[in-house]
DNA sequence: GGCGGTCCTAACGCACCCCTAACGCCGCTC
DNA sequence: GAGCGGCGTTAGGGGTGCGTTAGGACCGCC
């Protein structure tokens, strides 16, 4: 199930949206205001942001710079205003696209699914195995052998993170922004706690690590 | 260099849209009919592509699908009309954007843009092979034959400086600054220490260095 | 109110990485 | 052939990052 950010500070607007979005599958997320949003996507990330360009305190432009500095989440501007400068910005800030209102409803659920090929495209989950540990993501289940072992929501967290780049290292800063969200990059001793946790449950031999290997000043890998 | 495959039935439109993308850094290669742009992306693949929908006998739609049997190229659509039946079409049919004729030429240079993006972050992860050791900077990964090698931070970084610029000669000043900050361009000794930590990981025989090639009295060169 | 579970902070060894210094070698200059 | 500067190599000490443990704060549930 895709889940999308919407973010307008028009209620009128922002509920007839979230219904129409609602009713062609997607999960829905909303927000009224910019610092609404940069924390809703912080603590549970979209896989798509719907962001109106128009609102108050801050706008949405600084919401866009201010979510690209962590996520790359795809995210469609909405905006009143046609002007040429106005969509460079908000391109250039880092949005994927730019719809003018009015618009047909139909365009934007076109567009909405050109993002959605992409990210689904990156993501697939297959159960993954290690040994004889069975990792299901999708069911959300971890067996040993003939055991089941339970993984804390934060465990889980971190263990999606790593399955989604298998093989990649992961800086220390991209873990930390990713799971517990921007502003906590410096909780190092944090993440070491959890890595030790995801270890002793699903490494062979915990003090010798196979899978979930540390790269010195760098980072962790996950490898398969 | 970003290679741009501009595809349109309209001579001065073409030209006049290849001349305005070739000011703006890019390559264009310029087709004008569907059977010459299938063609011309197959012989050498572009990096995105700018298709016109109205084209004689083999329309913008039917040449995007036969594109998408095999490329995942960034597509950006122009059209002359603004159906929004049309821009569901080619955006369902695999187009990345729908611009309607007439357009802002800075819309489309920021819409370009963000599909550049797109792909040079894909991009980011392109391993190079010197002999049988394969460097992939995207993954922080290094091969040797089968087994893996590990580099320290340092030493990626200094590696960093010289994938970003193959085959150019780089001074002792440059590196030094790159790597240690500004204010270290005196500790030649340490950048001996790391080519030298470099070569004996990297190089089949660290003694006769073939990649990391150093110029007396100069700097050091990257030979891919 | 008691209790199990989860999450976070702080502190302590230990290993490893980075840097400095010194030495030998080669090629260039005179 | 002697002197010199630049380069490669080695060894050792200081510092930092990592794994680990213990303890307390917070929340939901019986």
């Amino acid at each position: 199930m895709t889940r999308v950010l919407v973010v307008d500070d028009e209620p009128d607007f922002r509920r007839a949206l979230a219904v129409t979005l609602r009713s062609h599958g997607y999960t829905v997320v909303a927000a009224a205001d910019g610092d609404e949003a940069l924390q809703l996507a912080a603590e549970v990330p979209p896989d798509l942001v719907v962001l109106d360009l128009g609102l108050p305190v801050l706008d949405g432009i600084g919401v866009l710079t201010r979510l690209r500095a962590w996520s790359t989440v795809p995210v469609l501007v909405l905006s009143g205003r046609s002007d040429s400068a106005d969509k460079v910005d908000a391109l250039d800030a880092g949005a994927d696209d730019y719809v003018t209102k009015p618009f047909g409803i139909d365009e934007l659920l076109a567009r909405l699914r050109v993002m959605e090929r992409r990210v689904s495209s990156d993501a697939e989950s297959a159960p993954v195995s290690l040994g004889n540990v069975r990792i299901d993501a999708g069911a959300r289940r971890v067996t040993v052998g003939a055991e089941e072992v339970r993984l804390t929501p934060t465990e889980w967290h971190l263990l999606d993170v790593f399955l989604r780049s298998p093989g990649r290292l992961l800086s220390q800063r991209e873990l930390l922004a990713e799971v517990w969200g921007p502003g906590y990059e410096t909780a190092q001793g944090n993440l070491r706690l959890y890595m030790a946790q995801l270890r002793r449950k699903l490494e062979a031999d915990p003090s010798r690590p196979v899978h979930f290997v540390n790269e010195p000043g760098l980072g962790y890998r996950f490898q398969p």
